[in-house]
DNA sequence: TTTTGAGTTGTTCGA
DNA sequence: GTCGAACAACTCAAA
């Protein structure tokens, strides 16, 4: 009798270090590579993320040789279908960890799809590192240590004279969305990811523990929508790294990826709800004028409008820019980390549930290890401090161009400061750094209330 | 079981 | 301008 494998591609979009297509290879005597599409959430994307998914199935396709199939649907309908279809006798994945490739396993076992699972987008699968008495690590410093010594495979070659079964020509939804005009989207696929990856070896790397925070300059490895889309694995990031501390630092970020895919793995309630219940009581602002302000990078503060506008015409923002346009939201506008999280994951193209659920909390300071309550990062003095030329700040906010170096950070002091198109601040800092801390005044206060009191 | 040390990313204030 | 201390208390991990 024949074997045909199924080899369900996700957020796996590679040929190389994919152990789980090499096991879908060696099952069957060819195989059929699809990916499903699901267009109701093509549909709820931003343009970036849809441009940037689009372009990497163009290139895993091309790297097929025009085989792979793409259909439209829910996982749990495409796949039986495909099944009796094609004839399948064997279906191959990795696994997922966010909570929708969970609900699509579940829906699929439920069917009774038998599916054989190889590997997961982590060095280390979630659940994997415990803590001597079995639990899950909360805090991450312990983790990264069990997680070094937990260890992980070494990358697997790319498949040798794999043969794929060629789809049906209804079976190639292979979309064509293109970014916005005038935007400037990352380059995806598997070959661009090695690209970075290399480029990034030779000119970042060395110096990353010191350039990473300035967002003006390119010193990040620019490998987040790469990891989001498995078009590289953080085994192949890691395998290339050596012993010394710019190297370390890197490694570090790496594990934050998975201690925070960790984390939701234990808490999947946490992508959406709050990690330390107590912040739901506190009071926030309704979402208003003032959160679409700082969408549009409207605020008034140039270190905050350069990094939302970034986010709009790239899909991308720098880290350092994320962490001080979170804490505007949520401690100079007092707008839940929600809304934040979720705009975010619209533009993102590394929209990544565990990680930006996870660092919105941490700014917010209800998330795992959070920054400490009266942690309010200034605008004024994180420009100064890491954009200090304020190239970062002109290169995205073209009304201030005229400003030179670090006067830009404050243009509210210079007599024609406003006189440019630039809007006037959105509200005063150093006020609404007093309410923030006030209200959390109010949860700590409202903690100590026996149940029955309490709002 | 108890104890102890530690905990990504900062700001402000006063000397 | 620079520097160190204060900003709290709590939870977590590990001995």
């Amino acid at each position: 009798m024949a074997t045909r494998s199924l080899f369900w591609f996700r957020r796996d979009l590679r040929l190389q270090d994919n152990p789980a297509l090499l096991a879908a290879l060696d099952a069957g005597e060819d195989c059929l590579a699809l990916f499903v599409m699901d267009l109701d959430i093509a549909e709820r994307s931003g343009p970036y993320r849809r441009a940037y998914l689009a372009d990497s199935l163009h290139e895993l396709d091309a790297a097929l040789g025009g085989k792979l199939a793409v259909s439209n649907g829910r996982a749990s309908e495409v796949i039986p279908d495909v099944i009796s279809r094609y004839e399948i006798t064997s279906v191959h994945a990795a696994q997922s960890f966010a909570p929708y490739g969970v609900a699509d396993e579940a829906a699929l076992a439920q069917q009774g799809i038998d599916i054989e699972f190889t590997g997961s987008g982590y060095a280390v699968a979630p659940g994997r590192v415990r803590k001597p008495d079995g639990t899950n690590y909360r805090v991450y410093t312990p983790f990264f240590r069990a997680w070094m010594t937990h260890g992980w495979r070494a990358p697997v070659a790319a498949p040798k004279a794999p043969k794929f079964v060629t789809p049906k020509a209804s079976d190639r939804s292979i979309p064509d969305w293109q970014s916005p005009v005038g935007g400037a989207l990352q380059k995806a696929g598997e070959a661009a990811a090695h690209t970075s990856f290399e480029s990034f070896i030779k000119s970042g790397l060395d110096s990353y523990d010191v350039n990473r925070n300035i967002p003006g300059i390119a010193g990040t490895s620019r490998l987040s929508p790469h990891l989001r889309w498995g078009e590289i694995h953080p085994r192949t990031i890691l395998s290339k790294l050596n012993q010394s501390s710019a190297h370390e630092v890197f490694r570090k970020e790496i594990a934050w990826r998975e201690f925070y895919a960790d984390v939701l793995h234990h808490y999947p309630h946490t992508d959406t709800g709050y990690y330390a219940p107590q912040y739901e009581a506190m009071r926030y602002d309704e979402p208003g004028a003032k959160f679409i302000a700082w969408k549009e990078g409207k605020t008034g503060y140039p270190i905050v409008d350069a990094a939302m506008r970034q986010l709009v015409v790239e899909g991308w923002m720098h880290n350092r820019s994320r962490m001080i346009v979170a804490s505007f939201l949520v401690k100079d506008l007092h707008v839940e980390w929600q809304h934040g999280a979720s705009h975010f994951m619209n533009y993102l193209i590394d929209n990544d549930v565990a990680s930006n659920s996870h660092g919105w909390q941490w700014t917010a300071g209800c998330g795992t290890d959070a920054s400490p309550y009266y942690r309010v990062f200034n605008p004024v003095e994180q420009g100064k401090r890491f954009d200090p030329d304020g190239d970062y700040i002109r290169k995205y906010v073209p009304e201030l161009g005229h400003l030179p170096g670090a006067d830009i950070h404050e243009p509210w002091t210079l007599l024609d400061g406003l006189s440019h198109g630039y809007c006037e601040r959105i509200v005063d800092h150093a006020t609404e750094r007093l309410e923030s801390l006030a209200r959390l005044e109010e949860i700590k206060a409202a903690k100590e209330l026996p149940p029955n009191q309490r709002a």
